[in-house]
RNA sequence: GCGGUUGUGGUCUAGUGGUUAGGACGGUAGCUUCCCAAGCUACCUACCCGGGUUCGAAUCCCGGCAACCGCACCA
């Protein structure tokens, strides 16, 4: 359709804000930074993401789980696992070669004392006072992070002498889960434990609503596996061509990806099972979600920008209009043993597990990470756009918060049948929203922006059907406009398939 | 966290010390209308919060909160 176009940041957040989908949490007394509240449309919408996920990524074998363990987590996990230590190990960042010291190392010539319990302004301090450079490159323009730890602490238990956290990732809950899901399960790797959750961080400058929240939601699957026989259907996928941008290219001043085939990946060195899954993810961004593929960026990080312990990340990033080029909105990482190795360490239990021939192995992880706050914006950003006077959410029907919307032509002559469908189709199970406020046009408009895919009107000739079963109404498409008469259970069986999403074939049926 | 800019109904906005704080869109109710934001009538909803200056503050000053832009940060 001519003349449509996408919103802008601004556009799209009072959009958003105005049809109840998302608001500033506290928002009478001045909202808080960081903090947004789902309104109905919003948390439907977001279920319907978390769920759209979970079909496809936990039902990709019978022996991936989703569990919903703890958001508080005891301060000894959050020690194994890392997040604590900078709490006593502070770091100085050098912002010429972007390189991480620890400031006691830096600073160890100058002041052997250490560092321990200095502010970051107190050694922001030192570093000016004394000649310091960094050790990678030699400049002297080095400055510390702050603040010190982006985790929500606070006293646990009655007597407080004990601290506790509020997890500022979901994967740990998956690591500490491994044992018993080991334990309950089959005894046989790959075994996937997946959670879908809100995870808490004190984030310095919250900035661009869903983008950096304090409070936010992952989905984030732990493939645990032996690296020695890991083995998904390669062959299945190896002729998909992905849009990746490889550290190589982008230092060759590139941000634009190319497209290779997975194959091509493989070749380049790339382990079978870390392709396998870049497309599976890539093919949830684009077949499950919608969105254009030439918008995504598989984005690899170098040695120096991904967390020590991953072996092989790339970010999921899309271009987005609203917020002016790529963002972040999924990872998958290949984090080796670390992690239940740190926890194996910080237990003191022995996580390894014996395979069937006997073998022990402590099992590696690959990551599979999802931003649903952010999918949710991409949605709407690649999604709401304004056609002439209207504006249209083309949301795929499959997440769509409403299914249909359903209107007494006049008010007056067809509300109580359009109740009775809106009650029926509500039994059957489908999200349906009755209207009969302003004009028909009117009606439609609201629907439209909200994303509803259907809306179906009643109207004298439905009245004029000899038998109820042959009553029939207007069947109206979102997209295309056109109008179908359809009876009560035609609209049934339509709706009942415009919630059904892809689906991919299992890591089972290969077996 | 630092610097700059900003803050008026749900949304967009008019209003530079005295206004019944105006409009548009929206929402609600009624009338009308047999299919895409039509029309008519009525109604609804606002000066971010707290101090100060002043006879009088949406308007000027200070503080807070929030948003936007830039920098930094995002383990």
């Amino acid at each position: 359709m001519s003349g449509t176009t996408s919103m802008k940041y601004e556009e799209l957040y009072a959009t958003l804000r105005r049809r109840g989908i998302l608001w500033p949490t506290a928002e009478i007394y001045g909202g808080a930074q960081g903090l947004y509240d789902y309104g109905p449309a919003g948390a439907r919408l977001k279920r319907q993401l978390e769920e759209a996920w979970s079909a496809w990524f936990v039902g990709l074998s019978e022996d991936f789980h989703r569990i919903d363990p703890s958001e508080i987590l005891p301060e000894a996990v959050v020690r194994a696992s890392g997040h604590l230590e900078n709490f006593t190990d502070p770091e100085v960042i050098c912002a010429k070669c972007h390189g991480h010291f620890r400031a006691e190392t830096v600073l160890e010539k100058f002041r052997p004392e250490g560092v321990d319990g200095l502010s970051p302004a107190q050694i922001g301090e030192l570093l000016h006072q004394f000649p310091v450079k960094c050790p990678q490159c030699g400049s002297t323009e080095l400055s510390v992070p702050q603040p010190f730890n982006l985790m929500f602490g606070f006293p646990f238990g009655a007597a407080g002498g004990e601290r506790a956290y509020l997890r500022p990732e979901t994967a740990q809950s998956s690591y500490l889960a491994f044992p018993r899901m080991w334990d309950v399960g089959r005894h046989a790797l790959p075994l996937g434990i997946a959670v879908v959750g809100r995870a808490y961080r004190n984030e310095i400058a919250p900035r661009q609503v869903l983008f950096r929240l304090r409070a936010f939601t992952q989905a984030e699957l732990q493939v645990f596996f032996d690296p020695e026989t890991f083995r998904p259907p390669f062959v299945s996928v190896a002729d998909e061509s992905l849009p990746v941008l490889r550290v190589a290219r982008r230092l060759a001043g590139e941000e634009a990806p190319e497209w290779r085939s997975a194959r091509s990946l493989v070749e380049d060195g790339l382990p079978e099972f870390y392709v396998f899954f870049l497309v599976h993810q890539y093919r949830f961004f684009r077949d499950v979600l919608g969105y254009p593929k030439e918008s995504i960026r598989l984005f690899e990080k170098s040695e120096t920008e991904r967390a020590f312990y991953n072996r092989i990340q790339f970010d999921f990033e899309t271009k987005l209009e609203s917020l002016g080029g790529y963002k972040e909105l999924g990872a998958i990482h290949y984090r080796g043993d670390y992690d239940l190795s740190r926890h194996g360490k910080g237990s003191g239990k022995d996580l390894s597990v014996v395979l069937e021939g006997g073998r022990r192995v402590l099992p590696h992880v690959l990551e599979v990470t999802f931003g649903v706050d952010r999918n949710l914006w991409a949605l709407a950003d690649y999604g709401l756009s304004v056609e002439g006077d209207r504006t249209v959410w083309h949301l795929p029907p499959y997440l769509a918060p409403t299914s249909v919307g359903i209107f007494p032509l006049m008010k007056k002559e067809h509300s109580a049948e359009a109740r009775r469908w809106t009650d029926e189709i509500q039994k059957a199970g489908f999200e349906a929203e009755f209207d009969a406020g302003g004009s028909i046009g009117k009606r439609y408009a609201r629907m439209d922006e909200l994303g509803v895919p259907y809306c179906v009107t009643l109207d004298r000739d439905t009245l004029a059907a000899e038998t109820p079963e042959r009553r029939t109404a207007t069947l109206r498409d979102r997209d295309s406009k056109a109008q179908e008469r359809v009876t009560l259970s035609e609209l049934l069986n339509r709706l009942a398939s415009s919630r059904v999403a892809p689906r991919p074939p299992t890591l089972d049926s290969f077996e």
